[in-house]
DNA sequence: ACCCATCATTTGAACGATCCAAATGTGGTT
DNA sequence: AACCACATTTGGATCGTTCAAATGATGGGT
C-alpha cells in the first residue's frame, strides 16, 4: 500500500535523517523527535503527518547520535565463558538475543579468564562501549563481580542466585531442589524405593541445592536419603563414584546432579552388566542434547522464561529510573523430561 | 609509578574527554585526537605529553561520538541459531569474540527464524545500529544471504563455503573431506579392512564433502568405498541407518558424518551385543562435548583458527579500503582426536 | 631582509539526535 | 479588548569526535 514503488531508503545523500524527515513533513526537527518519543506532546493530525513522512523516507533513528547525546547505548553485555560448561549456554544466549530484541535491546559479548579479569573489564566496557548493563551467569559463592559493578553504579542482572545471601541485585534462577524434587518423586512414583544421588562435592550453591530437593522427597516419602555419592563434573570421576552407589545391589534408581554425571552412571550400568532403565533408572539434569541423545530422563530449565525475565528485570532498572525499590528476584521451577532411561517398562 | 594515589578516572563532570585531556596537556582537543590517530603529524616531545596527559586521566575515547563522525562502529553481527546445531557453536562464539577483542571489535548477536528472516533483518543492523559487518555461518547450497549483503555494500565473511560456487565474498572454513580421510586412514592403519560410512541424506553441501574424504581415503588403500547408508542427524532415525551396516558383519569399523550419527552407532552396536572399539571401532566428526563425554574418537575443527582467520579477514576489508582484490579464502585442515571409541587395544 | 616551502598545530564546522528554554498559537475568562 | 493558562511548536546549545581548511612557527635559499 504505502510507499509502493521505488523505495528511498539510500536517497542521494545517503539515509534519512531527522532533518529530512522534517522537511519532507514541514515541522521542526524537534517534533519529529517529540511524535517518536514523546507522542503526548503532539497534535494528532500533525503527527500523522509526520509518521507518513517517517514511512515514505524509509527513516530510522541513528543510534549512535542518540547515544551520544542520552548516555544509552541500548545495548547488555554478556560473558561467554571459555569452559565447556553445562550445556545449556546456547539455548540461554538464543532466548537471551530474542527477549533484548523484543525491548529493543541487544547483546553484546566479552570473555575473561577469571572473575579478576571479567571486573577489569566492566570499566572498559561501560566506558567505551557504553554498555547500559550486564547479564552475569554462572553465579558462585563469593561471587564479588556484582558488587564491583554495584560500585561503579552499572545495572545488573544475574542468571543464578547470590549464593552467599550479600547480593543486593535482580536476579533469576531455577530452582533446582524443585528439580531433583520432581526427578525423585517421579521415581518413587514408578516403585523404587533405594534411590541414590550422584553429585558435586560439597559446598554452597547448586549442587547443594539439588542435593537439597532429592533429601526433601526422599523423606517426604518416608525413605532414608543415605545413598550419596560426590564427583567433579567429568566422565571418569563419575564413574567411579557411581561404581560405589552400585556396589550396593538394592539401589534400583539415581537421580543425578548434571547430564554428564548421569551419562557416566549410565555408562556404569551398563559396564556392571545392568541395563538402563530396567535394572537401574537414571535422571540427569539440564536436559542437554546429550540427554536427547542419550534417551536420558533429565530436568529441563525453562530457558526462554529465564531469558525473558532477566531482560524484564534490568530493562526495568534501566528504563524508568526507579532505583529505590528493594530489586525483583524471579525463582522459577524446572520441569522433568521422562525418556528411556527411568521408562518404567 | 605513574598516577599513583587518586584515580581521576571519574572526575567531577564524569569522565575524560578529548578536551579535559587537551586541556591537561596545554594543546588543543584535535591534538590529541591526532596523538591517537595519526601520531606521524605530531611533534614528539607534544606527543608524549599528551600521553601522559591520556594516562594521568584515564581517557578512553567514546566510541559513539566516534561512530557519529566516522560511520564505523566496530561492531560485527553474528547470527544465534534455534536449532540444536552441531554443538560447536559455544566454542567457535568464544574464539570469535576473543578475535574481534584483540582487533578492536566487538560480536553483537541476533536472532532470525530462517534466511528470508535474516535478510530482513540486515539493513535494519546496518542501518539502526551500525553494524560494520556480518559473520555468517551454516552456509548451504542457494544461501542468498551474501549477494544480499553485497547488494547494499556490507562486508561480510562465512564460516562455510558457498556450496553452489556462486560466492564471491571471503570465506574460512574446515576441509571435511580431510577428516575423514584422516579417520579413515587411522582405522586402515589400525588394520580394519571392511570400513563402513554413515552419512547424511546426499546432496552438495557438508555431507557429500565428508563422504568424499572417506570414499578417497578407502580407494587410496585399495578398498572399496561401498558400505554406506544415510540417515538424517538424529538418534533414531541414525541407530536404524546404523543397523543396516551392521547387518553385514564383516564391517568393523564406521566413519561417521557427525557425533549424534556415531552415537546412534555405538547405541547401535551395543544393542547388536557386541563391543564399540573392541568389535567395532567408530570415529564421528566435530568432537563435541557428547564425544568427550562418550570416549569417542572425533575430528576436531579448529575453531580458534577458524574465529581468527574470520576475523582478519573482514577487518581486513574494513580496515583497508582494498576493495579491489579479490575475496580471500582459507581452508583450514581439521584434527583427528583419538579415544576409546576406535582404541586400538 | 624578503619570500616561499614545509611542518606542526589550531580553528571552525560538521555528524544526528536530544535537552532545555523560549516562542508561537488557541481558547476561555473577566 | 485585554489577559492568562495551556497546548503545541521551534531555536539554539550540546554530547565527543574527526575532517578540512587556516594559522603559526621554522628554516633555507636568493
Amino acid at each position: 500500500m504505502a510507499g509502493s514503488g521505488t523505495d528511498r531508503l539510500g536517497g542521494p545523500t545517503g539515509r534519512a535523517t531527522l532533518s529530512s524527515v522534517a522537511a519532507r513533513a514541514g515541522v521542526s526537527p524537534q517534533t519529529v523527535s517529540n511524535v517518536l518519543n514523546s507522542p503526548q506532546l503532539v497534535r494528532s493530525d500533525t503527527a500523522a503527518r509526520v509518521r507518513a513522512a517517517v514511512r515514505d523516507l524509509g527513516y530510522r533513528p541513528h543510534r549512535a547520535a542518540r547515544q551520544l547525546r542520552t548516555r544509552r547505548s541500548q545495548v547488555l553485555a554478556l560473558r561467554v565463558e571459555a569452559s565447556p560448561g553445562d550445556g545449556v549456554f546456547d539455548r540461554f544466549l538464543h532466548a537471551l538475543t530474542d527477549a533484548a530484541t523484543d525491548r529493543d535491546y541487544r547483546i553484546m559479548l566479552y570473555t575473561a579468564q577469571d572473575d579478576a579479569a571479567e571486573i577489569a573489564a566492566y570499566s572498559e566496557l561501560a566506558d567505551r562501549w557504553d554498555v547500559d548493563g550486564f547479564v552475569l551467569t554462572s553465579t558462585h559463592p563469593g561471587d564479588q563481580r556484582t558488587s564491583h559493578l554495584a560500585e561503579r553504579g552499572i545495572p545488573c542482572v544475574t542468571f543464578g542466585r547470590p549464593w552467599d545471601g550479600s547480593g543486593h541485585h535482580p536476579w533469576v534462577d531455577v530452582d533446582g531442589a524443585a528439580g531433583t524434587r520432581a526427578a525423585t518423586d517421579h521415581l518413587v512414583a514408578a516403585g523404587h524405593r533405594r534411590i541414590g544421588f550422584l553429585g558435586w562435592p560439597a559446598g554452597p550453591g547448586v549442587g547443594d541445592d539439588r542435593q537439597a530437593g532429592w533429601e526433601s522427597a526422599m523423606t517426604a516419602a518416608g525413605l532414608a536419603p543415605d545413598r550419596l555419592a560426590r564427583s567433579s563434573n567429568d566422565l571418569t570421576q563419575g564413574r567411579a563414584a557411581a561404581a560405589e552407589l552400585l556396589n550396593d545391589p538394592t539401589i534400583t534408581a539415581l537421580v543425578c546432579v548434571s547430564d554428564v554425571l548421569a551419562l557416566a552412571a549410565m555408562a556404569e550400568i551398563a559396564a556392571h552388566g545392568r541395563k538402563v532403565g530396567q535394572d537401574v533408572a537414571v535422571v540427569g539434569f539440564d536436559d542437554t542434547d546429550v540427554a536427547q541423545v542419550a534417551g536420558l530422563s533429565s530436568v529441563n530449565q525453562p530457558l526462554a522464561e529465564v531469558a525473558s525475565a532477566c531482560i524484564r528485570l534490568i530493562t526495568t532498572i534501566l528504563d524508568s529510573s526507579a532505583a529505590g525499590r528493594p530489586p525483583e528476584r524471579v525463582l522459577l521451577t524446572p520441569s522433568l523430561v521422562v525418556r528411556a532411561s527411568s521408562g518404567t517398562r
